[in-house]
DNA sequence: CGCCAGGCAACGG
DNA sequence: CCGTTGCCTGGC
């Protein structure tokens, strides 16, 4: 495939939800569940692998047949995402596997980036699979049912802390069959997000992560704290006061702000509002964070 | 040492 | 509804 100005793979990972993802010499290495996904860049060429073989999967994983273009047709009277566009060509929407998911975002609560890689990466290797790709080492992402049977100290050992507790009730949901990603894809947004919040330890941006990163909820719009500043500096017009009163950019939002300011945004993005958030959310970090 | 970092739950007003 | 508090961990 020859890279293009549709997709750039290496910004998409750069954009901060592939927490699984190594780079060595010109090849990248990622997990998706059971999986280990590979391309290499060579010149103006990339070529993709995995295995076990699933063929195509950058097309799936980087959502390839979103148009982008049409996309961003809905945002065209926006105050910076047709910028944005043009600023971060390539920049891609991605699918993760949605039992990784649920676990990857279980562990960011009040952490950072290169903590929740370290957290996944000691999840991997005491209860994932071990896989050699070109002389390297791999471990799959734990199943569901491992993480089950762990004690908590057990996942303790993997440097999780307090979200030990909040694994193992994500991992009894889905073992015991309470709920299913079948059941979560079905379901409108709305009512998917309900059913996440009720598991212990999701709370409102953990499962809009989830929603928009694994279960097609295009229209989700996660609020950390970098898109609380993103809104307060360019959205700040579209705050109802009489709901919302003030917004301290160094405060936490609480679950009635969060919901206010959610729901603002998907009324403004509408159906991939997830694509504006993305865009807003590389941005932001881009240029007011030092390092990644 | 203290403070902080991409939240959450529990609790008191 | 709001605000406060504690929480594991590693980096500074």
């Amino acid at each position: 495939m020859l890279l293009d100005s549709k997709f750039n793979p290496e910004i998409s990972i750069n954009s901060g939800q592939m927490f699984l993802w190594e780079k060595y010499k010109n090849s990248w290495y990622g997990t998706y569940g059971s999986l280990i996904l590979k391309f290499s860049i060579t010149n103006n060429e990339i070529e993709f692998c995995s295995a076990p073989k699933f063929d195509n999967w950058e097309h799936f994983i980087f959502r390839l047949d979103d148009n982008i273009q049409n996309i961003f047709s809905n945002f065209s009277n926006d105050i910076i995402l047709p910028k944005l566009l043009k600023r971060y060509t390539g920049l891609r929407l991605i699918r993760q596997d949605p039992h990784q998911c649920m676990i990857s975002f279980a562990c960011s609560s009040n952490t950072n980036i290169s903590m929740i890689r370290t957290m996944l990466k000691n999840l991997s290797m005491k209860f994932g699979i071990k896989k050699q790709i070109d002389n390297k080492i791999f471990f799959t992402f734990p199943a569901m049912k491992n993480l089950y049977k762990a004690s908590i100290n057990e996942l303790c050992s993997c440097s999780v802390g307090y979200r030990a507790k909040a694994i193992k009730s994500i991992a009894e949901k889905m073992v015991t069959g309470a709920l299913t990603i079948d059941e979560l894809y079905r379901c409108k947004y709305d009512d998917a997000r309900k059913i996440l919040t009720s598991i212990y330890g999701i709370g409102n941006k953990i499962a809009d992560c989830i929603l928009l990163f694994s279960l097609e909820k295009t229209e989700a719009f996660p609020i950390d704290v970098w898109m609380g500043r993103a809104i307060f500096m360019y959205y700040k017009r579209l705050i109802d006061n009489r709901k919302v009163t003030i917004i301290n950019t160094n405060k936490k939002l609480s679950d009635n702000q969060y919901s206010i300011l959610s729901e603002m945004m998907r009324n403004h993005f509408g159906k991939y509002g997830g694509y504006a958030q993305q865009y807003l959310f590389y941005h932001i970090r881009n240029t007011k964070m030092k390092k990644w």
